[in-house]
DNA sequence: AAATTAAATGAACAATGTTCATTTTTTATA
DNA sequence: TATAAAAAATGAACATTGTTCATTTAATTT
């Protein structure tokens, strides 16, 4: 092997160990709390040597959005194993409020934070793909469950639009703090009891 | 008149003139890309005089939150003059979806920032008001549904807070960039066309 | 061994939230 | 009205950020 292919390994070590120094932090403390400073640190290096491999901080939190998506891809995983498409959608919703409950700072950042899409305004190309492959997901099924004959009179699109917003919704709202200060009945099981409500509707279409 | 008590309004009158300028520079630049260096020169008061009125910036946040409630209660004005509940639900849901568009940064702080709900984690009680009681709007006329015989076999509390994460979903979805990047074949209509495929749901429930 | 290239560094800058000793203004008192 | 006391407003100063870049250190090539 080359030096030049050595270095170039070397290079995406580092850049990966950067990654993973900030994801542990956020994860640990959670994004705003986390400083250029403290991922320099955490690995033993120097501020500067941070902007050697990222443009700014933006970069980094758009790389670790990436990564996250490939995280919730693993609990998506095995969902296109189920053949029938009702239940898939239903798993598929249950997925990802697992996802976003057990990671729930990078749910933020994947979602919710304004860093990753302010990365792809300033890229060649503003789409977002991460996101849309996700949302293929869920399309793909309404669309398997609409040829078996549910769903009639309704859009695949919108009404995927719709699911993903309904679980997200509750994810976000969950996330963000604001169950919290509503005092529901259950407030341990508002999330789970919301979805079964979703659960009950779509067994009806 | 006192002088204690026109001091007491003048007080009263400079705080509101923060908050003005305070929302004036939210909505026209970010909450992010306004400073409270901003805001005092927006009333050209000093730096230091704004701190004497709010504790800190969360203070600001958490107040201009409030009004953005009270803001939102204007839309909901009118809805409890509809008395068939189905009907004031759907209506609802819409008004709602055109507070978030037309007041995103309003909506944003609302709804997602952080800063209100951390100043009511520093604060004696740490119920969100604002929250739960717009929350009882959608619950008060879930049950009315349920009163008159419609979404049978279903829970109030849950499916209210189902319905609320539905358009909620859509609205931070919209505001917080995530819609843009998917490329779906209407995206200037996604919000509308989703809550519609809403609508037609509740309408066989 | 010297010269060249690459990598890493950390001091320095601008921007921000925040504090607080000082100054200015207003009110009460004599 | 003149003076003392209280209230309000001030802005310089601090700590913490993200970010830059001239300089230093290390690695590679000649």
């Amino acid at each position: 092997m080359s030096t030049a292919e050595r270095k170039a390994r070397e290079k995406e070590a580092l850049r990966a160990l950067i990654l993973k120094a900030a994801k542990k932090l956020f994860v640990e403390r959670g994004i705003d709390q986390t400083t250029i400073r403290n991922i320099a640190d955490e690995i033993d290096y120097s501020v500067g040597t941070v902007y050697v491999y990222f443009k700014d901080k933006n970069a980094i939190l758009h790389d670790l959005h990436s990564i996250g998506f490939q995280e919730l891809g693993s609990y998506f995983q095995d969902l296109f194993s189920i053949k029938n498409p009702k239940e898939r959608l239903k798993k598929m919703g249950s997925s990802y409020i697992k996802f976003a409950l057990e990671n729930a700072e990078m749910y933020d950042l994947m979602f919710n934070l304004k860093a990753p899409m302010e990365f792809l305004e300033n890229s060649d190309t503003d789409n977002w793909d991460e996101g849309a492959v996700t949302f293929s997901y869920v399309k793909k099924t309404v669309e398997e469950c609409i040829v078996e004959g549910h769903f009639a009179e309704h859009n695949a699109e919108p009404l995927s639009f719709m699911v993903w917003s309904l679980v997200h919704g509750m994810c976000c709202l969950e996330i963000r703090q604001r169950t919290k200060g509503v005092k529901f009945t259950n407030p341990d099981t508002i999330l789970f009891d919301g979805y079964n409500e979703f659960l009950k509707i779509i067994e009806k279409l």
